[in-house]
DNA sequence: GTATTCCGATACGCTGACGTTTCATTATGG
DNA sequence: CCATAATGAAACGTCAGCGTATCGGAATAC
């Protein structure tokens, strides 16, 4: 071994991809585009990632969004600070443009599936963790399907600001924490 | 006017456009495409429609998923019967593609975010008919946020089925319509 | 210090799509 | 019936993206 694959130029080529799917989704993603901002020589990204495809797969792995999930002390408190960061990072157009993009080759490539999934793994998290907070504090139900529970906390946002692309007002947030937070903690 | 532009060759192609969504979504969509299953010329499709997108548009139109509304008689019905319609639609993987493909084109150009907005007020009128059949029963509160409670509705529903591209089985489905009608339901 | 491997740059061929032009053929309104 | 306008077919140029090949120069492990 005489000289090893730059990481610089590995990460570089990252860094574009990132960009390039923030700037135009993951639709907008192509190899000389990748070339022209990274500085790198396209040759040298066939050399590092065999296709564009795994390229993008990588890039998508290291652009989660953060979602914070602290400990308010109450179950509305915990559900509105994750429910917030997730509202913030939906008003950026361009997270919107790839969150989709990428929800559209997720149904039609199992890769893209697999990423797609593991990309949103964080929210859940946050929304969990907030949920299974609430139950330990007693106010929710322990015997709650907290899978139901994830679908039912995060739906209402995404329709607004995913499918009817509308902003989320305070009043609409705190009008919907209203409803999730009664749903939650309403005995059978 | 010595021969009008047939309306023959109009229809096949919408046709032909409405088929290659279905097969293959928005990002499929090319005119040599709608030629080749048309047979029509291509020419001809430039003299029709200025553009691709016009007549990708105007197929668009045409391919809303009928909706059912019955009157079952009570909420909870209603909104099975509503729901369930939809679920049926959302559980072709096809329409799940066209649906997401034509949502990212609506985020990119206005004209599409017209037609994708037109294409779901089929689906919002059921399930508000729902609704405000169960306010006139008196199983709902008069004074609810209708559109509040829409996206509250169809939420979890798009999540499971678009987002997470899981099936939802019977016994989620009642389960998620236990906390939804309970939701409405309750008075503040 | 040198051999080995990587990097950058340029060029090439291929494919699919777009949109235009031309022209012979066909259908239809009047 | 016939002038008029639309159709179908083929050709053309353009452009963007893909992937490959080649080659001189540069970096690094040993």
């Amino acid at each position: 071994m005489a000289r090893p694959k730059s990481a610089a130029a590995r990460d570089k080529m990252i860094e574009a991809a990132q960009e390039i799917i923030r700037d135009q989704g993951v639709d907008g993603f192509t190899i000389d585009e990748v070339a022209r901002r990274s500085g790198v020589a396209r040759t040298t990204i066939y050399r590092h990632f065999g296709s564009g495809d795994d390229l993008l797969l990588a890039a998508i792995d290291h652009i989660v969004a953060e979602v914070e999930a602290p400990d308010t002390g109450s179950l509305r408190g915990d559900l509105r600070a994750a429910i917030g960061s997730l509202l913030d990072a939906s008003r950026t157009p361009e997270l919107r443009q790839v969150f989709v993009s990428i929800l559209r080759r997720a149904l039609v490539d199992d890769e893209f599936a697999t990423a797609f999934r593991a990309a949103n793994d964080q929210r859940h998290v946050a929304l969990r963790t907030a949920i299974q907070r609430g139950i330990a504090r007693g106010e929710v139900a322990p015997d709650i399907n907290i899978e139901l529970a994830l679908q039912f906390v995060q739906g209402p946002f995404l329709v607004k600001r995913l499918i009817e692309n509308d902003d989320v007002t305070d009043r609409e947030f705190e009008a919907l924490l209203d409803i999730i937070v009664r749903a939650l903690t309403t005995r059978t």
